[in-house]
DNA sequence: GTGAAAGCGCTAACAG
DNA sequence: CTGTTAGCGCTTTCAC
């Protein structure tokens, strides 16, 4: 860039943003004092506290945790990495477990993972880069890079919605083929001889969707058809595999036991039958996954696998709580997430 | 705590996280060289910047962002503050959103302020002093002293969802009273005389709902009832407020216009209806709002209005990379997110 | 209860 | 292309 000769250095910025000694000289007080205020208001006589406070308000002061990580090695904040939030569960775990968060003055800075697009390395190398005070991960099967970077970061890390027999720490999760067990012998119970599933192909959904129908076959039952769609679920997506299933079940009188891994896809599975005039639960008995709303409040509710995403997140918050604050025991760090068949009208 | 003679200090910690100089140190480098590696490898001889790589590696080396955003004063974070992103329109903005703006090098913190529980003011003072290089929030209603925190950042920041005669800074939204006007003149261009709403008490969904209860009273129509329901919008909601209309209901011949403020609520309706024996497009034209994978996937496919959220994720990651990169003139920085009425089956 | 000094881990700015 | 110096704004630690 030529020079103009009038020798213009960067011009001064606008103001930069009030930081604690401007604060600490309209008080009359030292910084320190200041950031007591802040972080120990205990530690400081009421008549310095107030003084600081007005000039806290009238500077507008916003402290600047960055600095204040930086020095006390404490960033304040939990990371979250969840595949989605579309499903009721993960939303339920990230609004519980951030709330109870906030409350002990940590803030979650959550991440969207997605079904695979994502590089999963990539993405946990910047957010531990910002230093999370603890970490908050869906799914416990990960990439050795990732076990590695995660292990060496020393923070409490909760895995949910998984259980696994290595866990990297804690563990706030279920057994998804446990489920897939127990809606197998839900089925069975009824007198159900002939079963179907359909699947989105992420790992957990397919172990639920697996198991039930290893579970059936071991019971003597028929399988129908195994579908397969692409993860992230949707209600499109069950509509299509249902159409494609129900030439095979065409002429039969039992109503056929069909378990999905979402409820989109339930629903999706409903719709299509509805449509050739199947209706269920005196066709088709249908189970889904998730208790999505849609489950309870359409026309028919139908019949869902419910697992309790808001006990969970608090679950998770106490654990990376006593971690963090160092009361009490080390916590055992395992808990299973209750789930229940919650049964309505389609089974 | 009493001495015990023997003299420990503090015992040494298990092995501080490696840091820049562990790095140079192992690659007989400056630590600028290792950043400069990290940050502007093309400013290194390719032959240093692998000696520091390998060095890297071995150590397991992951950057403390928190000092480096402290001394360069760029976190390379931004900010997003959404109601929820149960919406598919907040899901699809804040998707797009991020992966834009990760692709530059930006990481986006999420944060779900919900429908008034949360303190906004005390959230965005945490948000803020992380200092994010940019904020993206939802809402163009906000607090004086919000308002103001936001201001005195110096950050760019998009608010999005809604336009606003008085912008912090740059805009991305759309006119919902235009939203309401649009489809009342949809159902007036089909020659309908009687409508009804069934509205979410947010601001938004109202505006919405209002103008549209308006143009149409204005055109000679006659409101047959305007059901507010509390946010967020749920098909529970729906079909309560839908019990609640029907009664007002009964007898008449010519199809009722009825508009929702969400789809979640147009479902509800839909199947509250059903259940009476009412069908749509018969007895009965809805339209909802937002274009959720429901509106499309069930049965009947109802009409309702779609935003373009992609896109708007798109143009507001545009405008703040513009204005952080600094390349091109300061964009004038509001875009009317084009919307547009799908019709289906229930109109 | 308050203050002064030192430094957290990194990068801007300026040499060489 | 690489290194040196001097902080970023706060909190730790230790004095008073």
């Amino acid at each position: 860039m030529p020079s103009d000769g009038s020798g213009p250095k960067p011009i001064e910025r606008p103001r930069m943003p009030v930081k604690i000694t401007d604060v600490a000289t309209l008080a009359g007080v030292a910084p320190m004092t200041v950031s007591r205020v802040i972080n120990t208001p205990d530690r400081v006589s009421p008549a310095t506290a107030a003084k600081v406070r007005v000039a806290i308000d009238r500077l507008g002061y916003v402290p600047n945790l960055i600095a204040g990580g930086l020095s006390s090695r404490r960033s304040r904040m939990v990371a979250a990495v969840v595949p989605t939030i579309a499903h009721p569960m993960f939303a339920d775990v990230v609004q519980t477990f951030s709330d109870a968060m906030r409350v002990a003055g940590y803030e979650v800075m959550l991440s969207l993972s997605g079904y695979g697009a994502i590089d999963k390395e990539a993405l946990l190398r910047t957010l531990l880069g910002r230093r999370p005070d603890a970490l908050l991960i869906a799914g416990a099967a990960h990439t050795p890079g990732a076990f590695q970077m995660i292990s060496e970061a020393h923070i409490p890390v909760v895995e949910i919605w998984d259980v696994s027999n290595h866990p990297i720490d804690m563990l706030v999760g279920f057994d998804h083929e446990e489920v897939g067990r127990d809606v197998a012998r839900f089925f069975l119970a009824k007198g159900h001889k002939r079963f179907a599933t359909i699947s989105a192909d992420d790992p957990r959904a397919l172990q639920r969707t697996r198991t039930f129908a290893e579970t059936m076959r071991r019971a003597g039952c028929i399988g129908m058809g195994e579908a397969t769609v692409k993860a992230p679920s949707t209600i499109t997506a069950g509509r299509r595999a249902m159409a494609d299933l129900l030439p095979a079940l065409a002429g039969d009188t039992a109503p056929l036991a069909l378990f999905c891994s979402s409820d989109l896809l339930a629903f999706g599975a409903l719709v299509e039958a509805g449509l050739l005039g199947l209706r269920s639960p005196e066709h088709l008995s249908v189970c889904g996954f998730g208790n999505f709303e849609l489950s309870a409040a359409s026309e028919p509710a139908f019949t869902t696998v419910s697992v309790e995403g808001a006990e969970a997140g608090q679950i998770a918050a106490g654990f990376v709580l006593q971690r963090l604050t160092g009361n009490g025991p080390r916590p055992e760090g395992r808990w299973h997430v209750p789930f229940r068949i919650v049964e309505r009208r389609t089974t």
